[in-house]
DNA sequence: ACAATAAGTCAAAAAAAGATGACTACACAA
DNA sequence: TTGTGTAGTCATCTTTTTTTGACTTATTGT
């Protein structure tokens, strides 16, 4: 009962979780979106056309999980939810920019 | 029959190419292991257990075709095929372990 | 009071990715 | 000539992801 399932949720290559978590078909892009201004669910909805309220809402739950974004609800009159980058976003920022740059 | 269907396949987010080509249940791993030597169909066959020929067939295609690993016949003894890092999958390297040390 | 907007959730369907097993083609070795 | 190893392909099945559409709850605007 130690080592049967656990091998394979074990990650053999380190570069794999980060990798995991920015795949997904709209992580990038919301991502992307997330360093020009905080992210309003309603908004990105109507930007990233061809996605659909489902997936992103899953999307911006696992990028909040793995700690990317902060969710922040706007008490003040328009009353809304903002989607920040967090500090460890921020510092995923010069990583896609050198991908850019590659390809 | 010039906007409809291609707005779709434009990347709208530049660094989802290179995130996408990573992305797939073996490729990080694949891409760890050429980084270490050139690859052998059958002995990643062995090395990546739980991997099966097929997706690794696919995901060796794919890194292949973005240029990022080259498929070399060795016509000497042995007689094998090889997969190499070519200059770009070189270039990639410095931003897995990047990624590697924010994780 | 009524309609609209924001931010979702839920179940079900469709599409994409991955796994399995059988099979091929070529080179070599016994 | 039979068997083994390498490097796959192909069809099919299963699993995971993504999409669709109906529905919810709370807050605003008219």
């Amino acid at each position: 009962m130690t080592t049967q399932k656990e091998a394979q949720s074990e990650e053999t290559c380190p570069a794999q979780g980060l990798l995991k978590l920015l795949s997904g078909k709209w992580k990038p892009e919301l991502f992307r979106l997330a360093v020009e201004a905080p992210l309003r669910f309603s908004s990105v909805l109507r930007q990233i056309e061809g996605s659909n309220k489902q997936t992103l809402s899953v999307a911006l739950k696992e990028l909040e999980e793995v700690g990317l974004l902060e969710r922040v609800v706007i008490k003040q009159k328009p009353l809304h939810v903002e989607y920040n980058l967090t500090e460890k976003g921020i510092s995923l920022i010069p990583i896609f920019k050198q991908l850019e740059s590659i390809s």
